[in-house]
DNA sequence: AGAGTCATGTAAGCTGTTACATGATTCG
DNA sequence: CGAATCATGTAACAGCTTACATGACTCT
């Protein structure tokens, strides 16, 4: 049970299409969870199985045909549920990490890929950020932050795009900085 | 292959029982990546049938005997290998932003629950951050940081440690923040 | 006396990834 | 004319989690 909640809580934004959630899960969108799409047509297909959500059919012309789904009342129950439940810790998996954990006994070319890596996974970074400015700004629209948090009906999404802001600032200058602190040990010789 | 040169990242610092590699994976110490002891056991047996790790016994009298590693020549190749692979981008799989995310949906109990969860994970963040400071000290000895890490033998484990630091700063700054905005919408009523 | 530490594993089950499969429409 | 977008799935495999299993020693 993990995917399934994520979904849930996307769709608490209204009707949406598997592939548009497909499509929020595998980019950076829905930031608080990572899923490729067969994952999520899979986990829709459990859903409606298990009545936690409902779907209807959109027949279309010049597109293929799509179908939209909706949480249902067993599904706001179930989110619920899982609000009460411990939360899991946290895991990290990083391979990125490792590999700075295990700069020093690369050879120069091990470290020189990994100087890219840093410096591609800074940029990634960057460019999200800009992504998640620019949704916050419009959802808050004309108001400012601190009197949307306190008036809007819905700021769930605007609290998890706050911390994929900080999360990818922080990216973007660890990464930068852990490549220039390597680089800086690495004179070019020759 | 994922856990496997985490694994041996962290035995180039050494000789290591399979005992402290999972105490390691399963407490935040690597901070770059999360494994379960049943899960270290396992990948150290398939390293060693790989023959990227040796391992020798110490027989021991008041205690169980146990068995160190040590990463051999074709360990060391394939992490080189592994640092001129792409470096997958880092998924985010998190269960309280999930339910950050549904928080405007819930009743009363469950945003407690939710609140309450918040405080928790600030306070592992905070102790974490104790935690990665006395090892970034303990590291760095007398040096100041910016000298340590220009001289130093082995930077890093010092420079995962500090993006350990950054990324709990944050989380627990964005849990205590998140818990506070959400708690200023729902007054006490009654 | 009970909890925690040292020390190592196996087996079943669930979750996530990779590869495969299809096909019309629109944009550059 | 090739690439991207819309749109939905199945199957095999790899990786992670949960439950089970054992047993002596040390600290409170």
């Amino acid at each position: 049970m993990a995917l399934r909640h994520a979904v849930l809580a996307v769709l608490l934004d209204g009707e949406r299409s598997g592939y548009e959630l497909a499509k929020d899960f595998s980019r950076g969108v829905a930031n608080f969870w990572f899923a490729l799409p067969q994952q999520v047509y899979l986990e829709l297909s459990k859903l409606e199985k298990d009545k936690l959500v409902t779907s209807r059919q959109i027949i279309q012309e010049s597109r293929p045909n799509k179908r939209l789904f909706t949480v249902t009342e067993a599904g706001h129950a179930e989110l619920g549920r899982f609000a009460q439940d411990a939360a899991r810790p946290f895991a990290v998996r990083d391979d990125l990490l490792v590999k700075v954990y295990a700069a020093d006994s690369l050879d120069p070319s091990g470290l020189d890929a990994l100087l890219g890596q840093l410096t591609e996974r800074a940029e990634q970074a960057a460019a999200r950020i800009e992504v998640f400015e620019r949704c916050l700004a419009a959802m808050r629209g004309e108001s400012g932050e601190e009197d949307y948090l306190r008036t809007a009906e819905r700021i769930g999404p605007y609290l998890t795009c706050l911390r994929g802001i900080s999360v990818e600032c922080d990216t973007r200058d660890w990464c930068l900085s852990t490549a220039q602190r390597l680089r800086a040990r690495t004179p070019v010789t020759g």
